[in-house]
DNA sequence: ACACAGGTAGAATGATCGTTCTACCATGCG
DNA sequence: CGCATGGTAGAACGATCATTCTACCTGTGT
């Protein structure tokens, strides 16, 4: 019932549930596949969720946690303030390297679902401004002006690069958004 | 049959088509409401289009069209070649200040669609190429350096205020690039 | 031993999906 | 007139959709 839950079933399904929505969207992917795929049985999947939505709702919002986890945890591995900003690219880089890299889970979840208020659309919003927050973070460390301004730019740059790197098939984008990067860094 | 049908009732498919898409998914968009919608029979859509696949990537085509015809006509109403580079992303704010702005159609219809060799994630690359083509073009009316590249970096910055402005609901976003592109152009 | 919590298996429901079909109506051209 | 052409109206098809249901299995605590 709680979101944080440890039961090893659920964890499984949400796992699944993840995988499946974001190489397959949202309205393509049928409790069926989820079913057969988890091997966790309807009942229990309506037990704890309620319904479809629920379900994705909550597999996204697990998705958010293990992915703002894996970017932060690779892009701190450079200390170095600017050079730690540049090397959010490098993570990028190497993320649409990665076989069944299908672009932003999220920014694909708001483009397949039309009402703003939406549960998935609000755990969107909450992704990028988790996002942001962890940038101006970051930019906090290297300069003290504009810092909001800076970091909101450098969102900008990051979402160029991975939509392109999805529509266009583009790995070198994260490339091009870094070294736009560096020239506001060095302005 | 072909392409450039002038025909009136397809014409009028193809446009509710198109919005129905647009605001609604792919997916999501049924052809029950396609048909009561636009009042042409399912006869004459399949007789046309094959499918809904055909449907909507045809619909997808034209809005390529008339998108990129917008879009180039308000940015070439400033002459001189910085300042219509920089207006790009005025007339970008405006569009997303439109009622009814759900991103870009493309963007979300790559996010959709899970294979890359469908047609569908097709007429999304080639609209992004011609885009980033329209863009080469106003740059090199300012400058002969690193055409591309450049060309390349503003439509990250295009694609990334597009994205922001759909997820976040933040319209200011076109502006934020637009900062940047000045600090582009001013490098 | 017994009850119970938490799961599986899978049938069933009614709605909706994309697609095809028959039956009709209008228009223009020989 | 006769007759394609190109459209509408809407029933029908089988598949699949999300959801609910009954029936059964399996540990664990008392």
């Amino acid at each position: 019932m709680n979101a944080a839950s440890t039961n090893p079933t659920i964890e499984h399904l949400l796992a699944v549930t993840e995988s499946l929505v974001y190489s397959g969207g949202i309205c393509a992917t049928g409790m069926d596949l989820i079913v057969t795929t988890s091997g966790v049985s309807r009942k229990t999947i309506y037990k704890h969720f309620g319904s479809k939505d629920g379900l994705i709702a909550e597999a996204l919002r697990r998705r958010d946690e293990r992915w703002m986890k894996w970017f932060s945890e690779n892009t701190q591995q450079v200390s170095e303030p600017k050079a730690r900003l540049l090397h959010m690219f490098t993570v990028l880089s190497q993320w649409f390297q990665t076989p069944g890299f299908r672009g932003c889970a999220f920014i694909n979840a708001a483009g397949e679902v039309g009402d703003p208020d939406d549960p998935i659309r609000q755990v969107a919003r909450e992704h990028k401004l988790k996002l942001l927050q962890f940038v101006e973070q970051l930019v906090q460390g290297y300069t003290q002006k504009n810092v909001h301004e800076l970091a909101e730019q450098l969102l900008i740059l990051i979402d160029g690069a991975i939509t392109l790197a999805l529509v266009m098939g583009d790995t070198r984008s994260a490339v091009r958004a870094g070294q736009i990067a560096r020239t506001l860094l060095e302005k």
